[in-house]
DNA sequence: CGTGATAACGGTACCGGTATCGATAACATG
DNA sequence: CATGTTATCGATACCGGTACCGTTATCACG
C-alpha cells in the first residue's frame, strides 16, 4: 500500500495538481465547491503530504535542531519540553539529537541535523571546538547555545552562569558557617558546566585560604545511587565534614539518603548543596540546598529568541531583540541561622 | 551567506554533479584524484549537503518517527534513550514528537510526523481512536506501539501488561500480609496505562472481598510533591492504613517521605507501592515496592525490531521475527515475611 | 459591443539531490 | 588493426510538492 499524492487526489477530484494543492492549503482562489471535492478526495486517500517535497520546494523547513547531551538527566528533557512548549501554535517544529556528552558524536549529530535544513539550531553550552562552531557559523541560521553563558557564543545565548551560581553557593555556605566542606561529583570530564561551578567555588575558598577537605570523583554519570556510594565513603573515612558540595541534585539527593542511613543529621550536622533544583529537592525528608535553575523556561526563552528572530527575517530589518537572555538560579534550602 | 549545493561543490572541483555526488558517498567509479578534489572543493565550501533532496530522490528517509505522551516524567526519556541507542550505528534517525496526554494532540503530532515519510513509527500504548489508528495503518509503514501490551496491536507491539503488573502487585501485597490497603493517584483519566494496573489490582482485592479503604485521587500530573501532600492528607484523615498502593513511583517516593514527616515507620507500619522502579527507588532511606519496567530495554527492543523489519522488507521475503515483545516487571522492595 | 477586471484554474520551471543509462577514452587481446 | 573490456565521468529523468506566470471564461461598464 503505497502513500498516496497529492496527483492522485487532484486526479480523483478531477482538477490539475496546482489546483489541489491550492484547495488544500486553504488558498483564496478556489472555488468553494471544488475544495470541497478535492478535500474529499484527500480524505477518502487519506492524504497526508510529503514534508520533504513541500520543504524542498518551498525552501523553508520551518524545523528547529535541538541537541542535548543527555536524555537520562531529567534536567534535558525538560529543557526539551520548555522549547516544545514554546514553539506550540507557531508552526515550527522541534527535532533532538543527543550527543552523550561527546564531541565528535556532537559533532556528526549536528551535522545531521544540519542536513535537514532547520531554520534554526539549539546547541547545548558555548564549549564546543571549533571546526563545530565553524560548521554552525556556515548553515546561516540562528544558533542558539543554551544552559551556559560562560564563554563568548556564536550567535544567540539563553542560560546562566555556571561561574557565578558555583561562587555564589560557595559564598552562602561559608555565610552559614560551614568550614570543613567536601566535594563530590561525577564526570567531570564530560560535564563541563559542573566544572565550571567546582572551579568558582573553590577560587571562594582559595580567597578565604581553604580548599576542600576532601573530594570523592567518579567516572560515572551522577545518579542518586552514585551520590549515595560515594557519600558514605567519604562519611566513614572523614567524619569531621559539615559540609558537601555536589556536582548536582541527584548526587546531593543520594548524599542526603546516605546520611540518614548513617544516621547524621542534616542540615544540622552537615549541609547538603547540590545544583539544578530538581522539583525532588522540595519534598525531600530534610533540606538540601540548590541552585534553582530554570530549565523550562530556558527552553521557552529559547524557542522564543528563534520565534522573534523569524519575524524579524521577514521584515529583513534587522537589529532585532536581545542576543542574550540571562537567568539567575535563587539558592534555595540554605535558612541562615544555622551554626 | 546561503548554504552551498552539490552543484557548486561539483563546479569548485571542476566535475560534474553527478561526479560530485558519487565521490562523496564513496562510490567505487570514480578516480581517487578526482574523490579528493571533490571532498577538498566540499571542505573549503563546508558543504553539509541537503537530505531534504536526497530522502526525496532516493525515496527513503531512515527517519523514525517517535510519539511520547510527556518529557516531565523520567520514564519517556529513557525509553527514548534506549531506542537511540537502539538504533546508533544503523543509519537510521529518531524524531519524537510530544502529545501532552491528549488524543488530538497526539492525531496532528502524528499526521505531521508521517508527513516526513519516516521508515518506521513508534507509538505509545494501544488506546489510540479509531481515525488515528486508520492514519497509522494507511502510512504503509511498520507501526510499533510500545509500553503496552492490554489490547489489539496494529502491527508490532513491545511491552508490558499493566494489569498483570497490578494484579501482581495486589498478590504480593496481600501476601505479605497487608488488609487496609488505599490507593493514592493522579490524572487516571489521562495515563491509561495507570488506570488499568489500578483495575486490576481492584479486581483482586475485590475476589477476597476487600476494596479499597481510601482513595486520593488527583487532576494534576503525577509528582513527589503531590505524592507527598495526597499522602500526608489521606494520613491524617486514615491512620489505619497499612498500605499504599501509588499510580506511580514519584507519587510514592513522595508518599514515603510524608511518612517519614509523620514518623510513621516504612515499611513495618505501612507498605508503600508504586510503578516503574526508577532508579530513585533504589536509594530511598525506605524500601517501596515497585514494579520494575525495563524502560530502556523496551526503546531498544523497539529499535531492533524495526532495524529487523527493514532487513526483511529489502529481502522482501515476509514472516520476519516475532510481532510481540513481552516484558515482565519483577517486583522489587518486596521482602517476605513482614506482618 | 469592445474593453478591462476578476475569478478560477492549468502549465512549466524549479528545489537539490540520486538512479539509470550512455558516452568516452585507454588499454588489452587475438 | 578491429574488437571487447574496464574505468571514469556526464546527461537526463525523475522524487512530490510550490512559485510564478499565463490562460480562459464571465461579467460589469462606458
Amino acid at each position: 500500500m503505497r502513500r498516496s499524492t497529492l496527483e492522485e487526489v487532484a486526479a480523483l477530484a478531477g482538477v490539475s495538481k496546482m489546483t489541489a494543492s491550492r484547495a488544500l492549503r486553504g488558498s483564496s482562489d478556489v472555488a468553494e465547491e471544488t475544495r470541497r471535492r478535492v478535500q474529499q478526495a484527500a480524505e477518502r486517500l487519506s492524504y497526508v503530504g510529503n514534508r520533504l517535497a513541500l520543504s524542498l520546494s518551498s525552501q523553508r523547513t520551518n524545523l528547529v535542531a535541538v541537541v542535548v547531551p543527555s536524555m537520562s538527566n531529567t534536567v534535558f528533557p525538560e529543557v526539551l519540553s520548555g522549547i516544545t512548549t514554546g514553539l506550540a501554535g507557531t508552526g515550527m517544529q522541534a527535532v533532538f539529537g543527543i550527543s552523550d556528552y561527546d564531541e565528535v558524536k556532537e559533532r556528526e549529530i549536528i551535522r545531521d541535523m544540519l542536513s535537514w535544513q532547520p531554520s534554526a539550531i539549539i546547541v547545548t553550552g558555548l564549549d564546543q571546538p571549533h571546526d563545530t562552531v565553524r560548521m554552525l557559523k556556515s548553515a546561516g541560521i540562528p544558533v542558539i547555545q543554551v544552559m551556559d553563558l560562560d564563554g563568548t557564543p556564536i550567535d544567540f545565548n539563553v542560560g546562566l552562569s555556571h561561574g557565578d551560581a558555583g561562587r555564589d553557593m560557595a559564598v552562602a555556605l561559608l555565610a552559614a558557617g560551614r568550614k570543613k566542606i567536601a566535594y563530590v561529583g561525577s564526570a567531570l570530564d564530560k560535564d563541563l558546566r559542573a566544572g565550571k561551578r567546582k572551579a568558582a567555588f573553590q577560587r571562594v575558598l582559595a580567597a578565604q585560604s581553604l580548599s576542600f577537605v576532601s573530594e570523592q570523583l567518579d567516572d560515572g554519570f551522577s545518579s542518586i545511587a552514585l551520590g549515595k556510594r560515594l557519600t558514605a565513603h567519604m562519611l566513614a573515612a572523614k567524619p569531621e565534614i559539615d559540609c558537601i558540595y555536589y556536582s548536582n541534585d541527584d548526587m546531593a539527593a543520594g548524599g542526603l539518603f546516605a546520611c540518614m542511613e548513617a544516621g547524621i543529621i542534616v542540615p544540622s550536622q552537615i549541609v547538603l548543596a547540590g545544583f539544578n533544583g530538581l522539583d525532588l529537592t522540595d519534598s525531600l525528608p530534610a533540606p538540601i540546598a540548590t541552585s534553582k535553575s530554570p530549565r523550562r523556561a530556558m527552553g521557552e526563552a529559547a524557542a522564543r529568541l528563534i520565534t522573534d528572530a523569524m519575524k524579524d527575517g521577514e521584515k529583513s530589518s534587522g537589529e532585532a531583540g536581545p542576543k542574550t537572555i540571562v537567568f539567575k538560579p535563587p539558592i534555595t534550602g540554605l535558612k541562615q541561622g544555622w551554626t
